[in-house]
DNA sequence: TTTCTAGTTCACCAAAAAAAGAACCAAAAT
DNA sequence: ATTTTGGTTCTTTTTTTGGTGAACTAGAAA
């Protein structure tokens, strides 16, 4: 049985859940994604987060499962320990997952395309602009990679 | 009286729609977003709006009004002509509001760095890795508006 | 002055989302 | 063999959300 949370650790872990709650992500998910990132530890058992964030198991069930779908936490498990250790996928790969995030951005993109496509030239000037920004976002996906690199490299 | 939605225009709005809709944005004002900007003349009446979405009026008076504080659209006016033609703010400054919008994603990192504030060296790999995604964060967010500055170069 | 137009505000409601709780299950421990 | 542990699943309840519709308002028109 670990020790329990700060006020601090509480306050930060509820302010990265309305963050990500704020953008679609469902408010329990924010609030263990904060809580495996602020324990010192930086894993928890189901227990644990049924225990420090104060909600039903079945609630963590359906949480942990649906962010293991989608890559955002594992868990481990340790000998003669049927637990599992729940933390946040962020090892060697992080740089992957990070860029994809931020050209999830640019999916906007294909409605953008699809807009231009069914729009008359009625309207010559926002097609112009449409098309300027469609083609920024373009551009700005095959760079993500490229800063990605130049960022490894300034790092060595 | 402007003539009505073709079917693709509509299946076009709500898939803007369902789009915002996932990153924590209302119904119904990714359904203006996407009508504004498929309609031919890319502006609609507060009327039209109520008429082709098929909402209440008081839906659309809140969205406006919210949509208006967020920058996402405003209105223009004719003379002799009391209705407000409402439109996407696309124009000259579409680039900051892009590039703003791009860097909210950097937001994350300002947890990030309360986090590494906050947490022991106990998981000094843990606290490595979260410092490497911080220190990303803190370029991408620097080269954005490069990106945008080498984008404009190269359309000249 | 009264009526109309173009919206706004507010009390209310339905549907969806989120969580709770109980029953359940499989593997391990006693 | 039965109890405990570590969860899962399903149904129910609670909460939140998104929207409706009626009443209202300010300015323009008749």
């Amino acid at each position: 049985m670990s020790n329990s949370l700060t006020t601090k650790q509480e306050e930060l872990i509820e302010k990265i859940g309305v963050f990500h709650e704020q953008r679609g992500m469902q408010p329990l998910m924010g609030r263990i994604l904060g809580l495996l990132m602020v324990l010192e530890d930086a894993e928890a058992t189901f227990d644990e987060i049924v225990e420090k964030l104060q909600v039903s198991k079945s609630a963590v069930s359906n949480a942990l499962n649906f962010m293991q779908v989608k890559n955002f936490i594992a868990y481990r498990t340790k000998i003669g320990d049927r637990k599992r250790y729940f933390y946040l996928r962020m090892g060697e790969n992080w740089e992957t997952d990070l860029t994809h995030e931020i050209m999830e951005l640019t999916k906007i993109n294909d409605f953008f395309k699809e807009v231009l496509e069914l729009r008359s030239n009625k309207h010559p000037e926002f097609n112009k602009n449409l098309t300027c920004i469609s083609e920024f976002l373009e551009f700005f996906k095959e760079q993500v990679p490229v800063l990605l690199e130049k960022f490894k490299n300034k790092k060595n």
